[in-house]
DNA sequence: AGCGGGATCCAT
DNA sequence: TGGATCCCGCTC
């Protein structure tokens, strides 16, 4: 019988980034709002390893845009992309670190009235905006939790998506989705 | 104070 | 393949 869902706790998050990327496949991300609970399955990730990785923003340093993602891990690190789209990644790794994850593809499971594949659908499918900017991700309305109808799945590491201009960490596996899953948003 | 680019999406 | 659209970071 349903009960009280194992929310993700905030060591989940606080390891090793490409790890957690993997794990975080499967897990469910629900957000409450307006009264409504609107959940998802994380079928596709992307890794950013912190200032070192060319394709991070965190390798521009600190500034008032990436505060969030060089902060504590659990935490949600959003940013608007060309203008109109809006993206959402979980911050890991201990503080000071500026590694996260990129939520690229969702499976809808709940109130998602809209496509989820795609950083920026899937923003919009869960009414995640830029007011979420450095959220706490441990909470009760906003966190992520296990999968009670989890089922067996192989993961497939790919080249991140639209980081072209990140020299030899362009070509870095650090996509990663669930094989075969329909709402990946690109094969 | 001004300028150019971008972890996207969709129509053509 | 290109246009929409705007915040941010850098430069002047």
């Amino acid at each position: 019988m349903p009960s009280t869902p194992k929310i993700l706790p905030r060591r989940f998050f606080s390891r090793e980034t490409t790890q957690v990327a993997r794990e975080l496949l499967g897990k469910l991300l629900l957000h409450s709002i307006d009264g409504e609970q609107r959940i998802g399955r994380v079928v596709e990730v992307e890794a950013y390893l912190g200032p070192a990785d060319l394709a991070a923003h965190t390798s521009k340093g600190l500034t008032p845009r990436t505060r969030a993602m060089f902060g504590p891990p659990g935490h949600a690190y959003v940013y608007l992309v060309y203008g109109m789209h809006t993206c959402m990644n979980v911050v890991t790794e201990p503080a000071g670190t500026g590694t996260a994850i990129l939520l690229r593809a969702l499976e809808p499971v709940q109130n998602l009235a809209s496509k989820t594949s795609g950083p920026g659908l899937l923003c919009k499918a869960m009414g995640i905006t830029l007011q979420d900017y450095g959220r706490d991700l441990c909470s009760d309305d906003f966190h992520f939790a296990e999968d009670p109808a989890a089922q067996p799945f192989n993961i497939v590491a790919r080249p991140r998506i639209g980081v072209d201009y990140a020299g030899e960490w362009a070509h870095k596996p650090l996509r990663f989705y669930m094989e075969g899953n329909k709402y990946v948003s690109r094969k």
